[in-house]
DNA sequence: GACTATCTGCCTACTAGTTGGTAGTTTTTC
DNA sequence: GAAAAACTACCAACTAGTAGGCAGATAGTC
Protein backbone atom coordinates (compact mmCIF):
# COMPACT_ATOMS: atom_id res chain seq x y z
CA UNK A 1 0.00 0.00 0.00
CA UNK A 2 1.18 3.42 -0.64
CA UNK A 3 4.51 3.69 -2.01
CA UNK A 4 4.80 0.37 -2.41
CA UNK A 5 4.55 -0.02 -6.28
CA UNK A 6 2.34 -2.58 -7.33
CA UNK A 7 3.57 -5.83 -9.82
CA UNK A 8 0.62 -3.94 -12.17
CA UNK A 9 2.71 -0.65 -12.19
CA UNK A 10 5.83 -2.37 -12.27
CA UNK A 11 5.04 -3.75 -15.47
CA UNK A 12 3.75 -0.61 -16.97
CA UNK A 13 6.87 1.30 -15.95
CA UNK A 14 9.07 -1.28 -17.26
CA UNK A 15 7.49 -1.46 -20.69
CA UNK A 16 7.87 2.21 -21.04
CA UNK A 17 11.67 1.61 -20.20
CA UNK A 18 11.48 -0.86 -23.10
CA UNK A 19 9.41 1.29 -25.59
CA UNK A 20 12.10 4.73 -25.19
CA UNK A 21 14.68 2.13 -25.68
CA UNK A 22 13.36 0.81 -29.07
CA UNK A 23 9.76 1.33 -29.71
CA UNK A 24 6.67 -0.97 -29.76
CA UNK A 25 8.16 -3.91 -31.60
CA UNK A 26 11.49 -4.47 -29.50
CA UNK A 27 10.29 -5.95 -27.36
CA UNK A 28 8.60 -8.92 -25.51
CA UNK A 29 6.63 -10.12 -22.67
CA UNK A 30 9.33 -12.21 -21.66
CA UNK A 31 11.60 -8.99 -21.67
CA UNK A 32 9.18 -7.59 -19.03
CA UNK A 33 9.12 -11.25 -17.40
CA UNK A 34 12.76 -11.27 -16.43
CA UNK A 35 12.59 -8.18 -15.05
CA UNK A 36 9.37 -7.98 -13.10
CA UNK A 37 10.00 -11.45 -11.16
CA UNK A 38 6.66 -12.83 -13.28
CA UNK A 39 5.83 -15.23 -16.08
CA UNK A 40 4.62 -13.94 -18.84
CA UNK A 41 1.22 -15.41 -18.36
CA UNK A 42 1.17 -13.52 -15.54
CA UNK A 43 1.85 -10.13 -17.52
CA UNK A 44 -1.30 -11.14 -19.77
CA UNK A 45 -3.24 -11.39 -16.69
CA UNK A 46 -2.84 -7.95 -15.72
CA UNK A 47 -2.48 -6.73 -20.06
CA UNK A 48 -4.51 -9.66 -22.27
CA UNK A 49 -2.80 -7.91 -25.19
CA UNK A 50 0.47 -6.40 -25.96
CA UNK A 51 -1.53 -3.44 -27.53
CA UNK A 52 -3.33 -3.24 -23.76
CA UNK A 53 -0.22 -2.85 -22.41
CA UNK A 54 1.12 0.20 -24.73
CA UNK A 55 -2.17 1.76 -24.70
CA UNK A 56 -1.91 1.62 -20.66
CA UNK A 57 2.02 3.53 -20.98
CA UNK A 58 1.15 5.66 -23.58
CA UNK A 59 -2.03 6.91 -21.44
CA UNK A 60 -0.36 7.05 -17.89
CA UNK A 61 2.57 9.02 -20.09
CA UNK A 62 0.11 11.28 -21.45
CA UNK A 63 -1.84 11.87 -17.81
CA UNK A 64 1.66 12.73 -16.35
CA UNK A 65 2.18 15.15 -19.06
CA UNK A 66 -0.75 16.78 -18.54
CA UNK A 67 -0.79 16.75 -15.02
CA UNK A 68 2.87 18.43 -15.75
CA UNK A 69 1.54 21.32 -17.66
CA UNK A 70 -1.16 22.29 -15.24
CA UNK A 71 1.84 22.62 -12.74
CA UNK A 72 3.53 24.90 -15.16
CA UNK A 73 -0.17 26.53 -15.49
CA UNK A 74 -0.25 26.79 -11.91
CA UNK A 75 3.29 27.51 -11.00
CA UNK A 76 5.25 29.77 -13.52
CA UNK A 77 3.29 32.72 -14.46
CA UNK A 78 5.42 34.35 -16.91
CA UNK A 79 5.20 32.31 -20.67
CA UNK A 80 8.75 32.22 -21.63
CA UNK A 81 9.68 30.50 -18.53
CA UNK A 82 7.22 28.47 -19.13
CA UNK A 83 8.76 27.07 -22.86
CA UNK A 84 11.90 27.30 -20.68
CA UNK A 85 10.46 25.04 -18.43
CA UNK A 86 9.27 22.56 -20.87
CA UNK A 87 12.78 22.54 -22.89
CA UNK A 88 14.48 22.44 -19.70
CA UNK A 89 12.79 19.56 -19.03
CA UNK A 90 14.04 17.59 -21.74
CA UNK A 91 17.05 18.54 -21.23
CA UNK A 92 17.50 17.24 -17.96
CA UNK A 93 15.86 13.68 -18.95
CA UNK A 94 18.50 13.70 -21.85
CA UNK A 95 21.50 14.67 -19.84
CA UNK A 96 20.65 12.62 -17.18
CA UNK A 97 19.65 9.56 -19.74
CA UNK A 98 16.55 8.54 -17.26
CA UNK A 99 14.00 9.16 -20.10
CA UNK A 100 16.18 10.15 -22.95
CA UNK A 101 13.40 10.52 -25.59
CA UNK A 102 9.44 10.91 -25.57
CA UNK A 103 7.50 7.68 -25.47
CA UNK A 104 5.02 9.43 -28.23
CA UNK A 105 7.21 10.58 -30.47
CA UNK A 106 9.32 7.13 -30.82
CA UNK A 107 5.99 5.35 -30.95
CA UNK A 108 5.31 7.91 -33.68
CA UNK A 109 7.67 7.12 -36.12
CA UNK A 110 6.44 3.60 -35.73
CA UNK A 111 2.65 4.77 -36.70
CA UNK A 112 2.09 2.75 -39.49
CA UNK A 113 2.57 -0.33 -37.62
CA UNK A 114 0.98 0.29 -34.67
CA UNK A 115 -2.01 -0.98 -33.00
CA UNK A 116 -4.67 1.46 -34.33
CA UNK A 117 -5.96 2.32 -30.69
CA UNK A 118 -2.62 2.98 -29.26
CA UNK A 119 -2.12 5.02 -32.84
CA UNK A 120 -5.19 7.10 -31.78
CA UNK A 121 -3.71 7.68 -28.06
CA UNK A 122 -0.06 8.76 -29.49
CA UNK A 123 -1.43 11.13 -32.28
CA UNK A 124 -3.76 12.49 -29.28
CA UNK A 125 -0.81 13.24 -27.40
CA UNK A 126 0.90 15.14 -30.25
CA UNK A 127 -2.69 17.33 -30.72
CA UNK A 128 -2.54 18.45 -26.90
CA UNK A 129 1.06 19.29 -26.96
CA UNK A 130 0.81 21.09 -29.53
CA UNK A 131 -2.27 22.60 -28.41
CA UNK A 132 -0.75 23.72 -25.40
CA UNK A 133 2.12 25.21 -26.85
CA UNK A 134 -0.30 27.17 -29.01
CA UNK A 135 -1.83 28.73 -26.28
CA UNK A 136 1.22 29.75 -23.84
CA UNK A 137 2.52 31.51 -27.46
CA UNK A 138 -0.69 32.65 -28.16
CA UNK A 139 -0.74 34.67 -24.56
CA UNK A 140 2.74 35.52 -24.56
CA UNK A 141 2.01 37.23 -27.73
CA UNK A 142 -0.67 38.96 -25.93
CA UNK A 143 1.14 40.46 -23.22
CA UNK A 144 4.08 41.56 -25.56
CA UNK A 145 6.20 38.87 -23.92
CA UNK A 146 6.74 37.47 -27.62
CA UNK A 147 6.84 38.86 -30.83
CA UNK A 148 7.25 35.88 -33.46
CA UNK A 149 7.07 35.87 -37.34
CA UNK A 150 4.35 33.79 -38.07
CA UNK A 151 1.11 32.30 -36.04
CA UNK A 152 1.69 31.61 -33.07
CA UNK A 153 -0.13 27.69 -34.14
CA UNK A 154 2.98 27.77 -36.54
CA UNK A 155 5.48 28.50 -33.95
CA UNK A 156 3.81 25.85 -31.84
CA UNK A 157 4.68 23.20 -34.63
CA UNK A 158 8.24 24.42 -35.06
CA UNK A 159 8.78 24.28 -31.53
CA UNK A 160 7.57 21.23 -30.86
CA UNK A 161 9.34 19.50 -34.20
CA UNK A 162 12.75 20.98 -33.51
CA UNK A 163 12.12 19.52 -29.35
CA UNK A 164 11.97 16.00 -31.26
CA UNK A 165 14.23 16.38 -33.56
CA UNK A 166 16.98 17.69 -31.21
CA UNK A 167 16.45 14.27 -29.31
CA UNK A 168 16.45 12.21 -32.47
CA UNK A 169 19.71 13.97 -32.96
CA UNK A 170 20.96 13.45 -29.23
CA UNK A 171 20.21 10.05 -30.05
CA UNK A 172 21.76 9.44 -33.21
CA UNK A 173 25.17 11.04 -32.17
CA UNK A 174 24.73 9.95 -28.83
CA UNK A 175 25.49 12.92 -27.00
CA UNK A 176 23.17 13.88 -25.26
CA UNK A 177 25.06 18.34 -25.46
CA UNK A 178 23.45 18.79 -28.73
CA UNK A 179 19.43 19.13 -27.52
CA UNK A 180 20.95 22.00 -25.98
CA UNK A 181 22.70 23.54 -28.61
CA UNK A 182 19.73 23.04 -30.62
CA UNK A 183 17.18 23.96 -28.69
CA UNK A 184 19.05 26.56 -27.27
CA UNK A 185 18.53 29.58 -29.73
CA UNK A 186 14.83 28.12 -29.95
CA UNK A 187 13.76 30.84 -27.54
CA UNK A 188 15.78 33.71 -28.94
CA UNK A 189 13.98 33.86 -32.18
CA UNK A 190 10.58 34.12 -30.03
CA UNK A 191 10.72 36.63 -27.67
CA UNK A 192 10.30 40.15 -28.44
CA UNK B 1 19.47 -5.85 -69.41
CA UNK B 2 20.53 -2.51 -68.22
CA UNK B 3 17.25 -1.47 -66.65
CA UNK B 4 15.66 -4.67 -65.41
CA UNK B 5 16.38 -4.97 -61.52
CA UNK B 6 17.80 -8.02 -60.13
CA UNK B 7 16.40 -10.11 -57.39
CA UNK B 8 19.20 -8.43 -55.00
CA UNK B 9 17.93 -5.29 -56.07
CA UNK B 10 14.37 -5.94 -55.54
CA UNK B 11 15.46 -6.84 -52.23
CA UNK B 12 16.95 -4.23 -51.09
CA UNK B 13 14.90 -1.59 -52.10
CA UNK B 14 11.51 -3.64 -51.29
CA UNK B 15 13.36 -3.71 -47.03
CA UNK B 16 13.67 0.04 -47.66
CA UNK B 17 10.24 0.48 -48.26
CA UNK B 18 9.02 -1.72 -44.80
CA UNK B 19 12.31 0.21 -42.85
CA UNK B 20 10.31 3.73 -43.76
CA UNK B 21 7.20 1.83 -43.07
CA UNK B 22 7.86 1.12 -39.19
CA UNK B 23 11.55 0.01 -38.75
CA UNK B 24 14.22 -2.35 -38.11
CA UNK B 25 12.04 -4.91 -35.58
CA UNK B 26 8.58 -4.39 -37.75
CA UNK B 27 9.50 -6.39 -40.69
CA UNK B 28 10.73 -10.19 -41.50
CA UNK B 29 12.36 -11.99 -44.24
CA UNK B 30 9.04 -13.47 -44.75
CA UNK B 31 7.57 -10.13 -45.72
CA UNK B 32 9.97 -9.80 -48.09
CA UNK B 33 9.58 -13.08 -49.46
CA UNK B 34 5.63 -12.29 -49.87
CA UNK B 35 6.93 -9.05 -51.66
CA UNK B 36 9.49 -9.94 -54.08
CA UNK B 37 8.34 -13.50 -54.92
CA UNK B 38 11.38 -15.49 -53.62
CA UNK B 39 11.82 -17.87 -50.40
CA UNK B 40 12.90 -16.93 -47.60
CA UNK B 41 16.29 -18.80 -47.80
CA UNK B 42 17.06 -17.30 -51.31
CA UNK B 43 17.16 -14.16 -49.51
CA UNK B 44 19.22 -15.44 -46.84
CA UNK B 45 21.53 -16.49 -49.93
CA UNK B 46 21.63 -12.86 -51.28
CA UNK B 47 21.54 -11.73 -47.05
CA UNK B 48 22.76 -13.84 -45.15
CA UNK B 49 21.94 -12.04 -42.06
CA UNK B 50 19.46 -9.57 -41.03
CA UNK B 51 21.90 -6.51 -40.32
CA UNK B 52 23.16 -7.23 -44.00
CA UNK B 53 20.43 -6.70 -45.82
CA UNK B 54 19.77 -2.98 -43.52
CA UNK B 55 23.35 -2.42 -43.93
CA UNK B 56 23.19 -2.18 -47.45
CA UNK B 57 19.71 -0.40 -47.33
CA UNK B 58 21.55 2.12 -44.98
CA UNK B 59 24.50 2.19 -47.19
CA UNK B 60 22.91 2.52 -50.43
CA UNK B 61 20.66 5.42 -48.69
CA UNK B 62 23.49 7.51 -48.10
CA UNK B 63 25.27 6.90 -51.40
CA UNK B 64 22.26 8.19 -53.37
CA UNK B 65 21.49 11.28 -50.92
CA UNK B 66 25.08 11.75 -51.22
CA UNK B 67 24.85 11.97 -55.33
CA UNK B 68 21.70 14.21 -54.98
CA UNK B 69 24.02 16.80 -52.70
CA UNK B 70 27.11 16.61 -54.87
CA UNK B 71 24.25 17.17 -57.91
CA UNK B 72 23.07 20.00 -55.91
CA UNK B 73 26.46 21.77 -55.54
CA UNK B 74 27.34 21.17 -59.33
CA UNK B 75 23.93 22.62 -60.87
CA UNK B 76 22.62 24.97 -57.77
CA UNK B 77 25.21 27.99 -56.92
CA UNK B 78 23.18 29.50 -54.36
CA UNK B 79 23.34 28.48 -51.01
CA UNK B 80 19.87 29.54 -49.97
CA UNK B 81 18.49 27.90 -53.41
CA UNK B 82 20.35 24.52 -52.07
CA UNK B 83 18.71 24.72 -48.93
CA UNK B 84 15.26 25.25 -50.43
CA UNK B 85 15.72 22.05 -53.07
CA UNK B 86 16.45 20.06 -49.79
CA UNK B 87 13.83 20.80 -47.67
CA UNK B 88 11.65 20.45 -51.04
CA UNK B 89 13.03 17.24 -52.22
CA UNK B 90 11.51 16.21 -48.81
CA UNK B 91 8.13 18.27 -48.89
CA UNK B 92 7.54 16.54 -52.16
CA UNK B 93 8.68 12.44 -50.83
CA UNK B 94 6.02 13.27 -48.21
CA UNK B 95 3.56 14.93 -50.25
CA UNK B 96 3.42 12.10 -52.74
CA UNK B 97 3.95 9.30 -50.06
CA UNK B 98 6.40 7.97 -51.94
CA UNK B 99 9.53 7.95 -49.81
CA UNK B 100 7.74 9.60 -46.27
CA UNK B 101 10.78 9.33 -43.68
CA UNK B 102 13.99 9.17 -43.81
CA UNK B 103 15.38 5.87 -43.81
CA UNK B 104 18.43 7.18 -41.24
CA UNK B 105 15.99 9.31 -38.74
CA UNK B 106 13.46 6.27 -38.52
CA UNK B 107 16.48 3.45 -37.65
CA UNK B 108 17.92 6.37 -35.30
CA UNK B 109 15.11 6.60 -33.05
CA UNK B 110 15.79 2.66 -32.69
CA UNK B 111 19.25 3.23 -32.24
CA UNK B 112 20.03 1.66 -28.89
CA UNK B 113 18.49 -1.66 -30.46
CA UNK B 114 20.31 -2.02 -33.91
CA UNK B 115 23.42 -3.90 -34.72
CA UNK B 116 26.34 -2.00 -34.01
CA UNK B 117 27.41 -2.05 -37.90
CA UNK B 118 24.17 -0.42 -38.86
CA UNK B 119 24.19 1.80 -36.02
CA UNK B 120 27.28 3.21 -37.48
CA UNK B 121 25.83 3.62 -40.83
CA UNK B 122 23.10 5.41 -39.42
CA UNK B 123 25.25 7.60 -37.31
CA UNK B 124 27.80 8.20 -40.13
CA UNK B 125 24.66 9.40 -42.40
CA UNK B 126 23.97 12.18 -39.82
CA UNK B 127 27.37 13.75 -39.50
CA UNK B 128 27.42 13.86 -43.49
CA UNK B 129 24.14 15.72 -43.40
CA UNK B 130 24.89 17.79 -40.93
CA UNK B 131 28.26 18.70 -42.31
CA UNK B 132 26.77 19.13 -45.78
CA UNK B 133 24.55 21.54 -43.98
CA UNK B 134 27.01 23.34 -42.39
CA UNK B 135 29.13 24.34 -45.36
CA UNK B 136 26.17 25.38 -47.01
CA UNK B 137 25.77 27.75 -44.18
CA UNK B 138 29.59 28.43 -43.95
CA UNK B 139 29.59 29.39 -47.47
CA UNK B 140 25.63 31.50 -47.39
CA UNK B 141 27.55 33.73 -44.81
CA UNK B 142 30.52 33.90 -46.47
CA UNK B 143 28.69 35.52 -49.86
CA UNK B 144 26.59 37.64 -47.45
CA UNK B 145 23.44 35.57 -48.56
CA UNK B 146 22.46 34.28 -44.96
CA UNK B 147 22.87 36.26 -41.18
CA UNK B 148 21.70 33.99 -39.00
CA UNK B 149 21.64 34.08 -35.39
CA UNK B 150 24.87 31.73 -33.93
CA UNK B 151 27.30 29.59 -35.74
CA UNK B 152 26.94 27.83 -39.41
CA UNK B 153 26.70 24.37 -36.94
CA UNK B 154 24.44 25.26 -34.68
CA UNK B 155 21.85 26.67 -37.70
CA UNK B 156 23.15 23.35 -39.26
CA UNK B 157 22.02 21.02 -36.92
CA UNK B 158 18.72 22.97 -36.30
CA UNK B 159 17.97 22.82 -39.70
CA UNK B 160 18.43 18.99 -39.70
CA UNK B 161 16.56 18.65 -36.17
CA UNK B 162 13.53 20.49 -37.26
CA UNK B 163 13.11 18.78 -40.74
CA UNK B 164 13.60 15.45 -38.84
CA UNK B 165 10.52 16.48 -36.40
CA UNK B 166 8.44 17.85 -39.27
CA UNK B 167 8.69 14.51 -40.74
CA UNK B 168 8.02 13.02 -37.28
CA UNK B 169 5.08 15.28 -37.20
CA UNK B 170 3.48 14.74 -40.80
CA UNK B 171 3.47 11.32 -39.65
CA UNK B 172 1.82 11.44 -36.35
CA UNK B 173 -1.05 13.95 -37.51
CA UNK B 174 -1.63 12.01 -40.71
CA UNK B 175 -1.14 15.11 -42.67
CA UNK B 176 1.47 15.83 -45.27
CA UNK B 177 0.80 19.80 -45.45
CA UNK B 178 2.31 20.03 -42.07
CA UNK B 179 5.70 19.34 -43.05
CA UNK B 180 5.24 22.42 -44.88
CA UNK B 181 4.35 24.51 -42.64
CA UNK B 182 7.14 23.68 -40.06
CA UNK B 183 9.81 23.86 -42.60
CA UNK B 184 8.56 27.34 -44.86
CA UNK B 185 9.89 29.88 -42.16
CA UNK B 186 13.18 28.27 -41.34
CA UNK B 187 15.30 29.74 -43.88
CA UNK B 188 13.67 32.91 -43.57
CA UNK B 189 15.40 33.03 -40.29
CA UNK B 190 18.66 32.42 -42.10
CA UNK B 191 18.31 34.78 -44.90
CA UNK B 192 20.04 37.85 -44.59
C1' DG C 1 33.67 -29.32 -79.87
C1' DA C 2 33.26 -31.93 -75.65
C1' DC C 3 34.16 -32.47 -70.86
C1' DT C 4 34.77 -30.88 -66.60
C1' DA C 5 34.64 -27.52 -62.83
C1' DT C 6 32.93 -23.69 -60.67
C1' DC C 7 29.61 -20.18 -59.71
C1' DT C 8 25.03 -18.08 -59.22
C1' DG C 9 20.43 -18.08 -57.92
C1' DC C 10 17.00 -20.34 -56.27
C1' DC C 11 14.71 -24.20 -54.14
C1' DT C 12 12.72 -27.68 -50.28
C1' DA C 13 13.13 -28.92 -45.82
C1' DC C 14 14.55 -28.12 -41.56
C1' DT C 15 16.17 -26.11 -36.85
C1' DA C 16 16.15 -23.78 -32.40
C1' DG C 17 14.32 -20.20 -30.31
C1' DT C 18 10.70 -16.47 -29.69
C1' DT C 19 6.25 -14.45 -30.21
C1' DG C 20 1.72 -13.20 -28.30
C1' DG C 21 -1.69 -15.61 -26.15
C1' DT C 22 -4.72 -19.43 -23.57
C1' DA C 23 -6.44 -23.09 -20.15
C1' DG C 24 -6.58 -24.58 -15.94
C1' DT C 25 -4.62 -24.63 -11.16
C1' DT C 26 -2.68 -22.97 -6.94
C1' DT C 27 -1.47 -19.34 -3.80
C1' DT C 28 -2.20 -15.00 -1.58
C1' DT C 29 -4.99 -11.44 0.24
C1' DC C 30 -8.83 -9.14 2.10
C1' DG D 1 -14.50 -18.13 1.50
C1' DA D 2 -14.39 -15.32 -2.42
C1' DA D 3 -11.67 -12.71 -5.41
C1' DA D 4 -7.46 -11.38 -7.12
C1' DA D 5 -2.94 -12.59 -8.49
C1' DA D 6 0.15 -15.57 -9.46
C1' DC D 7 1.57 -20.05 -11.25
C1' DT D 8 2.57 -24.38 -14.58
C1' DA D 9 2.04 -25.97 -18.83
C1' DC D 10 0.77 -25.42 -22.98
C1' DC D 11 -0.18 -23.68 -28.09
C1' DA D 12 0.19 -22.23 -33.04
C1' DA D 13 2.45 -19.06 -35.56
C1' DC D 14 6.43 -16.80 -36.54
C1' DT D 15 11.55 -15.58 -36.13
C1' DA D 16 16.20 -15.58 -38.18
C1' DG D 17 19.05 -18.73 -39.90
C1' DT D 18 21.11 -23.48 -41.89
C1' DA D 19 21.85 -27.76 -44.77
C1' DG D 20 21.86 -29.63 -48.89
C1' DG D 21 20.32 -30.05 -53.60
C1' DC D 22 19.56 -28.63 -58.38
C1' DA D 23 19.20 -26.10 -62.87
C1' DG D 24 21.50 -23.07 -65.74
C1' DA D 25 25.19 -20.09 -67.08
C1' DT D 26 30.24 -19.40 -67.48
C1' DA D 27 34.98 -20.58 -67.84
C1' DG D 28 38.98 -23.60 -68.46
C1' DT D 29 41.12 -27.24 -70.65
C1' DC D 30 42.05 -31.24 -73.29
Amino acid sequence: MGNVSTKAEDIVSCARALIIKGGYNSFSYADISSVVGLRKASIHHHFPAKSDLVRTVVRQYREEGEAGIAALERNVPDPLDQLRAYIGYWEACITDASHPFCVCALLASEIQVLPEDVALEVRGHFRTLSEWLTSVLERGIAEGRFAPPGTARENAEMLMATVHGAMLSARAYGDATIFGVITKPLLDRIAA
